[in-house]
DNA sequence: GATGAATGAGCTTTCATTCAT
DNA sequence: GATGAATGAAAGCTCATTCAT
């Protein structure tokens, strides 16, 4: 897995072939058919390792009870940031190959996928009720704005950058929650 | 190149093959040898509409003298999402199938894409030093910020759907420039 | 489709490959698959021509109104051993390989098989009706005793054997008509 | 043996796997190696057991001194469809997948096989000399025609159908030893 | 401008067999 | 007696591309 995860980020899942794979492994492609039924069997496991692993870091901080909203969204956010750091190349197959799963597959991904955007919404329309956000907020622009500006980072966040992925989530989630408007001075 | 965009965005690149398009065009692959180079060339084509398209509809905006900078922002998110009715396609082919070029290719498109980015950014910096936009501003994360909740739409925004696309480029931009938050009353 | 009989029949349908094919013709595997779906397509196109001729050969026999009764059962039984020195290759593939098959070819094939046999079974109730055959006859029984007879011959019979294929089935008819038994003679 | 001989009978022997047979037995393909040196060897043991099986029960019709000719012939026809009843799988594996036999074991079955044939064909002879048969029977068509009649029917006998094995042996052998032509009544 | 025949390299997958444990 | 991991050869099939016509 970890060996196609690289070549499947690199060159695409069609562009991968079982051939490539286990060439990196030295071993031959009965090897491979002796662990996974098929190359999509692979991909639906990558899919899965990577959705699951979200969600459950997703659950731990919204069941905190010690964290307001905002703060959850801000974990939330860094959470996402975070995880291109340890698994970007699992995140840019996430994105990118979800369409090669097999119909059964997807559903069961796509599934798990907007579970995770309903969590995050629910989140914010608690926000709105209790005060912390704005009453005319749509949840759920609200929510694909924020899944939007996170999840676009997997394009261009490099973990070795000038800023690091707590900063930039910290900079990003500013942005959301306080706007890039100048605000105006109550003396003003 | 209609008939592939629509296949391409349908079933990807690499799974649409040459006969699949001559079928959808009633013609045979030589035809297609007769006007494309290679399928390469086809997939660059519509690359190079789709991000001249946009590069063009951006300088249009941001060379509008009668404009505010938050105006013009406001008008290139509008514009990227509405440009998602007209092109949705070309925009899913765009992200997803960038990867197919050869080097030489995708060399002159990233370059494109990027000047997009720069021009945004660039438009951002004057708004922070013409006090329009926060001082403590990350001007390139702020961009990617923006570029994010806009992009990402193309994975979910829907012409058909409850809002239109100035409505939903409104509510992002206001997400955007204002932030999530309850503003404080200047009376409390 | 001649090479593939000769190499189907001698070597069976999945023990030949496409390459083996190929090889006898000197062409490349894509030629084929620009001329056939699939290697089951190939085999159905024997299998359609084998039973259709079969067919349409018995109907000329039935339908020749000079004929009486046993002699068309003679003729059908020659038509069959005459068959296999003209296509005993194509013979043995389709009672070898019919399984090979996909569902809907199976039943199409089935189907013309089976008219075969009830052609010779209505011809057989016929006679028993005009009085030259006996009426104790088990009509489906003769029939699949008769089709046994000749059937199996494509097991055993060379063309190039003591008899020919003619004396064959005058012998084989002679049995089926007038029995192995020594006739008792009328002065006895 | 007896699950690959369910499987080879249902599939065919190219088309079930080791996997598939060590599959239906909850065993690993390691065990099958311990009892078997090869699948072809396997196929071998299932040949030997069904035409030594066919050997000896023709061996005691043909030996029993009791009978007369014809109801030998009658019992070795009652034999071989009977079997159907009891090896039909074996029967159906015996002519269909003869052909992966290897050199020597095929030639070792051929010979088994034919020697079945000329028991029979020297009980004919002796029938033609002894007055019980025409003496213008060429013997081995006879032998074949019989052989023909009875083996076809593993292709067509069902033992829950209509007519019980023995009744279908009957009707077959009153065809073959009597013909199917009215006899000439002596008053006529 | 367009066709149709052909190619060749590559693909995913299967499978009988081996063998150290 | 039995397992499980591995192999290697081959299979059916796809497809971008070429080119004479």
């Amino acid at each position: 897995m970890e060996a196609s995860i690289a070549l499947f980020e690199q060159n695409g899942f069609s562009e991968t072939s079982i051939q490539d794979i286990v060439d990196a492994l030295g071993v031959t492609k009965g090897t491979f058919y002796y662990y996974f039924k098929s190359k999509e069997e692979l991909l639906m496991d990558i899919h899965l390792g990577y959705i699951e692993g979200l969600l459950e870091k997703q659950k731990k901080i919204i069941d905190d009870p010690a964290k307001s909203i905002k703060e959850k969204v801000l974990d939330i956010v860094y959470m996402l940031i975070h995880n291109i750091e340890k698994q970007g190349r699992q995140a840019r197959i996430f994105f990118r190959e979800m369409k090669h799963l097999n119909e059964e597959h997807l559903r069961k991904i796509v599934e798990k996928r907007d579970l995770f955007r309903y969590e995050l919404q629910s989140l914010i329309e608690k926000g709105i009720k209790s005060g912390e956000f704005r009453e005319d907020l749509h949840p759920s622009i609200a929510t694909l704005t924020v899944l939007g500006a996170a999840n676009w980072s997997y394009q261009w966040f490099r973990p070795d950058g000038e800023l690091s992925d707590f900063e930039v989530a910290k900079q990003m989630v500013a942005i959301l929650l306080e706007g890039m408007e100048k605000k105006q001075s109550i003396n003003n």
